[in-house]
DNA sequence: CTTGACCTTATAGCCACTATAAGGTTTATA
DNA sequence: TATAAACCTTATAGTGGCTATAAGGTCAAG
């Protein structure tokens, strides 16, 4: 049998609601919850039990997302319209939000993901052949050879690339994934010529503008650490093409160069990156 | 193609990087990143492109929800282990996060239907069958019969019920669908004797210590306005009592009353509730 | 040389609290 | 009744990741 008492000092109430005096205090300041009899002399806050009511209701919308501010708003209005309506928009806000959570989640994922394939990959130094599923990638023509620029030009490329992805409203999850195609005509030229880079998207993404599709395949992969940017990609290149040419197989695509991951190598201020080239062959 | 600029300032580099020059200038001052170079006569800040490499990463693993702190320090021990260990972190965090947006959902899905209910049910006045199903329950003796208590008293096992919710780690949420059971046997004599108080539970929620099974089945209903607490809901019983008499049911297990809502009548600083009496019948 | 667009630092504000300090009140016990 | 412990009060500062503002200095174009 509960102890009665009917003044109940803040830090009773407190207790009695799980809930910090200075929090009651702060509600009193702010005008969410006064208590219901204050000592004109001391200044002590005096609570009766059943303002716990409105203690659980403040926690309950809390709860849903609502400010303190906007639950004050909806007391003084006391509307249940205006009720009905503001649950509704907070279950649009926790929609929004969870879209939010899966997008970050689908970011740590791929995050990790390019990680480990860095630990394996790494390991590596020969040319193999892989086969890939169908991936999705967000292109964008620089118009610039990014073979016959420095680090600094690709950084602006790069840059204009992150202003698109704003612009189309993509999640920003795919800027830690990004790459630059040959296309098949320059590389079976050994023309090493590339104006597009692009980033990957993950298969759930809905096709649309500037979305491409990478085909299906078997494809001749060759990994490795680039050195300053991309000086070292052409050689690697030249030595895929080598394997590809020795091991019998034929050109069958555009030319990939993705870079895995660049934060494990993380230096200084220029980007150390992991690639994999990876060439479509039949 | 870009335009290239060596040094850039505070304010290209943010519009450059999708960013405001105050994040930069509060980067720096945090020692979260610096510019290349600070002239020392004026202070100006000069940047160079390069640098967006650090800031992509910074947006990135604050995108996993890492805090800026977080992101000083990995950067500081840049430690692909460590890297790795706390995008593992992130990944439960974010899981945790989605259970409580998850939960929040319920919760205010739970209002909704409340409002709603209260809608339908406010305009019925007399009593009907209605079938349920299954529903779980959290039941707490306050082992004071609530039928001779005040609403103080009520609010005081109301509080401890709150406490048994914390300590049993449930979630908050079912806090605003309360009730009260008076047993089979007490019913039967037309004995308002309850000690119990229980709360809804979900359909999902898994059976555990305290949780009891209310089950599917026909139930006589009768809806109602709550005054000063419980003082009309003896009547209102009578009442059901009456049409499960005239309509030649027998009574099949414990009587429920329910609070629907409090919240669209919330006035003053006592509950106002909506309230559904059921008989199980047969 | 002016104008206006930039830059600088310093400060306050946002939210929903929490923490601390310095001092006053109540209550339980001796 | 004296005292000590446990409470209460207000006021202030801090949290994080910025944004906004003010007051003043610098730079680049015309």
């Amino acid at each position: 049998m509960p102890r009665m008492m009917k003044r109940l000092t803040v830090g009773n109430m407190a207790k009695i609601n799980n809930i910090s005096a200075q929090t009651l205090r702060y509600y009193d300041r702010i005008g969410l919850l006064s208590p219901n009899e204050i000592d004109p002399q001391t200044g002590y806050r005096y609570y009766h039990i059943t303002q716990s009511v409105k203690l659980d209701l403040i926690s309950h919308m809390k709860y849903l997302g609502m400010s303190l501010d906007k639950i004050r708003e909806l007391f003084e209005e006391n509307d249940q319209k205006r009720i009905a309506q503001n649950i509704d928009l907070q279950l649009e806000h926790l929609q929004e939000e969870k879209r939010k959570l899966e997008i970050m989640e689908k970011a740590a994922l791929k995050f990790k993901h390019n990680l480990e394939e860095y630990a394996l990959e790494s390991k590596k130094t020969g040319a193999e052949v892989r086969t890939f599923k169908e991936r999705k990638i967000f292109c964008y023509d620089g118009r610039v050879n990014i073979y016959e620029s420095d680090m600094e030009t690709y950084e602006y490329i790069l840059r204009e690339l992150k202003k698109q992805v704003i612009l189309k409203n993509l999640p920003m999850v795919y800027f830690c994934n990004a790459g630059s195609i040959i296309r098949e005509r320059d590389i079976r030229k050994a023309h090493f010529i590339s104006t597009e880079i692009f980033l990957f998207l993950d298969e759930f993404f809905p096709p649309g503008d500037g979305v491409a599709i990478v085909p299906e395949g078997r494809y001749a992969c060759i990994s490795f650490k680039g050195e300053e940017g991309f000086s070292n990609e052409v050689e690697e290149a030249k030595r895929l093409l080598a394997f590809i040419r020795d091991q019998g197989f034929e050109i069958a695509g555009d030319y990939l160069c993705e870079v895995i991951t660049e934060f494990p190598l993380f230096e200084k201020d220029h980007r150390e990156m992991f690639i994999r080239l990876q060439i479509p062959v039949k």
